[in-house]
DNA sequence: TGATAATTGATAATCTATTATCATTATTGT
DNA sequence: ACAATAATGATAATAGATTATCAATTATCA
């Protein structure tokens, strides 16, 4: 109940290797390069079992479209480029931010998103 | 070309009179009680028309449905209760999280979204 | 008060991302 | 190679929030 196939094999590798989260679209256009012919119905299939298995995230950024990043454990925030439209990752964190919370709100988790220009953008 | 109508100011005395923000469902089930009969339909355009103005603003948090503010002019941040779903308001910042980007990006506004459960969830 | 133009309520339509459907094709274990 | 079953591609359908449409109602001001 799980065959390899050279669809999911060529979305998998799309996402190992993108330094950044990947629109469904985006997925599509590059893994579709590996494996002609592939539907964007199997991209979504594709995806949601690599979420499911927590091989890949959801990364959702008010203002853009989904975006899914492959899974690499370690914590970190986005960049949306409101020129170019792009999600980066950003290493680091400030975990100071969970102060902001009343003192008997319990935090689970947070996110931090900073919006501008990417570098390519920003000389332009 | 600018009525003044009972629809509009119920509309507007929800958003203004609330310390958190509201979805337009929740607007429209309060502004109602106000003007009975109100459609959602002029609950849409009265927040159009509010966050045109700069009177409100549209909150976009990941995992909930949009909810609209008041405009208060401060600075601030959110909280979703994953519990209940409301969304509340967070006093304060933490401004070193700008410091997170590369420095050859243009950082021009951030958001600090903190998830969790509210007062009242954390309780029980 | 009356004419004029804006507003309203009900609802059909839209929009975008994602899922369901189903006949066809491909993978797996024997 | 073969039967059994999972996966695929094309596309219709869905979901949720918001907008468009249009006849009926209402605010405004001369």
């Amino acid at each position: 109940m799980n065959y390899t196939t050279k669809q999911r094999d060529a979305v998998e590798q799309v996402l190992a290797s993108s330094a950044r989260p990947l629109t469904a679209q985006e997925i599509w256009e590059l893994a579709r390069k590996k494996k002609s012919g592939l539907g964007i119905a199997t991209v979504y299939r594709a995806l949601k079992t690599l979420t499911k298995g927590s091989k890949a995230v959801l990364v959702e950024i008010p203002g853009s479209a989904p975006h899914y990043e492959w899974q690499r454990g370690r914590h970190h925030h986005h960049f949306l480029c409101e020129s170019c439209q792009r999600v980066f990752e950003l290493e680091g964190c400030v975990h100071q931010v969970v102060d902001l919370a009343p003192k008997k709100f319990k935090v689970k988790r947070h996110e931090i998103i900073l919006y501008g220009s990417c570098e390519g953008c920003a000389q332009k």
